[in-house]
RNA sequence: GGCGGCAUCGCCAAGCGGCUAAGGCAGGAGAUUGCAAAUCUCCCAUUCCCCGGUUCGAGUCCGGGUGCCGCCUCCA
């Protein structure tokens, strides 16, 4: 069956032809570790885990390569202002290299409690700073770069084409635009490929190199390490939506530039996760980890069955009752798989090419999942062939449904008091005291669920807002 | 100022010119329960922001409004 994604590059939906099948190279732009990431960010890694979980289920075998930005991202991609995880490390009080350590770590945690299978390859900037030396080296060679007081520049006006990913023009850019003046450049789309250290401050993260102490830009990372692992041109590049303008943008310039040939076939970007009608950012102030979910006793999940309900390229909006519907729905989904019987059987072949349709149509797992649905529903077909084909659905959806995560929730002793005395009341038919207790109980946050092999306890869950 | 996108049931959200406008949640009715919860069954948009147009046929295409969002600062 033919698969068909949505290219950045050409703005159509075209059908996915790897270079070199059946092996398929993914790059994906990983996390600035200089903080949590939130549930906007993660929305963009669940959509890049889908796309390549179809890929597989496609029988494509796929090199995954996910970095890590650690060093060289600043807080202004006009190449002014701090690099950000000093920044954290100055705030925290530990050094750069902790911090980047802590949310490498606080990331893998996240993206595992989603399913999301963990690329072939990750791979740190810091740990690249040779490679990139040597790029900017054939760029500089070839007469792509200037030098002014702060770095060594990529000069945009070399590249013809320079902007084709975000379909903008050089000189649109200009009038209106926020853009902080730098007097040295000479195009305000060039970017910095190398940053000289501050004369005043010691940077903690900084390397020798032809031009003179410093670092790295954040754009240079990405190229250098997607062609190091995949080549050029490789299969896929992913991102967020807003890397098209000047992340993704630059990294063609650059890449194109060195080697006189396409970076990547196919470019795909996943839309927004919004909160009332703004998009969801640190910089914006509205933004919600996956910790956050699971304190309110939602479980991760949830948030990625959530993320399925949308399609990848259209603005999602987050609102708890929203979040709160995907749990139930999910929850339905492990109820019923309880139900079946597990015995081997083949599962529907019509229910899994209408599935197999929707995900190979640019990822539709809003309709999969509404043929999922169907398919739970659908009286005429045996259990345990639902069981089956359900199964071989959540080798996309991943959403664990042969194994039902239980939901964990720490019960203060005060709480099984007052359980055990509603059981008594309970047996003594007492109804009285036994809701009174059950209101107690809600009162303190817990809900009670009455089932033949005793109570069972829920977090009650704010539907508000 | 430039570029791009969106407006479909109370909420989230499919649909990309043609069967009776997916699906989930919420809501309603029933089964079950001491009552609830959970679970199960059934019901739940003659209509797609507004106004024109193209077409045998439009939520879907075109033109014009209105409202909203994103990017051109950092961002997934």
């Amino acid at each position: 069956m033919n698969l068909y994604l949505y290219n950045t590059l050409t703005k159509k939906k075209e059908k996915f032809e790897p270079i070199n099948p059946p092996y398929v190279g993914m790059y994906t732009c990983g996390p600035t570790v200089y903080n949590y990431a939130h549930i906007g960010n993660l929305r963009t890694y669940i959509f890049e885990d889908i796309l390549k979980r179809v890929l597989l289920y496609n029988n494509y075998i796929v090199n995954h390569v996910m970095n890590i930005t650690d060093v060289g991202h600043l807080t202004s991609d006009a190449d002014e202002g701090e690099d950000k995880i000093e920044r954290e490390a100055k705030k925290e009080r530990r050094s750069a290299w902790e911090i980047a350590e802590f949310y490498t770590e606080a990331f893998k945690r996240d993206i595992k409690k989603l399913n999301i299978i963990e690329p072939n390859i990750w791979c740190k900037a810091t740990d690249h700073i040779k490679d990139f030396i040597d790029l900017i080296l054939i760029l500089e060679n070839k007469g792509y770069t200037y030098r002014t007081s702060d770095g060594i520049y990529f000069d945009t006006s070399k590249v013809p084409e320079y902007g084709k990913l975000a379909g903008q023009e050089l000189e649109n850019l200009l009038p209106g635009a926020r853009v902080e003046y730098n007097p040295e450049k000479r195009n305000p789309t060039d970017f910095a490929l190398w940053k000289f250290s501050p004369k005043d401050v010691k940077r903690q993260m900084e390397w020798d190199s032809p031009w003179g102490v410093g670092f790295p830009g954040w754009h240079i990372e990405c190229s250098v390490m997607s062609t190091k692992y995949l080549g050029q041109p490789f299969d896929i590049h992913c991102g967020g939506i807003d890397h098209i303008p000047i992340h993704h943008t630059n990294e063609i310039a650059q890449s194109e530039a060195a080697y006189d040939k396409p970076m990547a076939k196919y470019w795909l970007h996943g839309e927004f996760l919004v909160m009332g009608d703004k998009k969801m950012a640190k910089s914006e102030g509205n933004f919600i980890t996956l910790s956050d979910l699971e304190e309110k006793g939602y479980h991760p999940l949830a948030y990625r069955y959530f993320c399925l309900t949308a399609h990848y390229r259209s603005p999602l909006r987050f609102t708890w009752t929203a979040l709160e519907g995907a749990q139930r729905a999910l929850n339905r989904l492990y109820e019923n798989m309880k139900k079946y019987p597990k015995v081997d059987a083949e599962f529907d072949k019509n229910y899994e090419e209408e599935f197999h349709k929707a995900i190979n149509d640019d990822l539709d797992m809003p309709k999969a999942l509404a043929i999922t649905w169907e398919l739970v529903k659908d009286n005429k077909i045996p259990s345990e062939i639902k069981r089956t084909t359900l199964l071989q659905f959540d080798r996309v959806l991943g959403l664990s449904l042969d194994n039902p995560p239980e939901i964990k929730i720490e019960v203060p002793e005060e709480i099984w008091g007052l359980l055990e005395e509603r059981e008594i009341a309970r047996k003594n038919k007492d109804w009285e005291k036994a809701d009174k207790i059950r209101e107690e109980i809600k009162a303190k946050g817990y809900i009670i669920e009455d089932t033949p092999q005793g109570p069972r306890l829920k977090k009650a869950k704010p539907l508000s807002k």
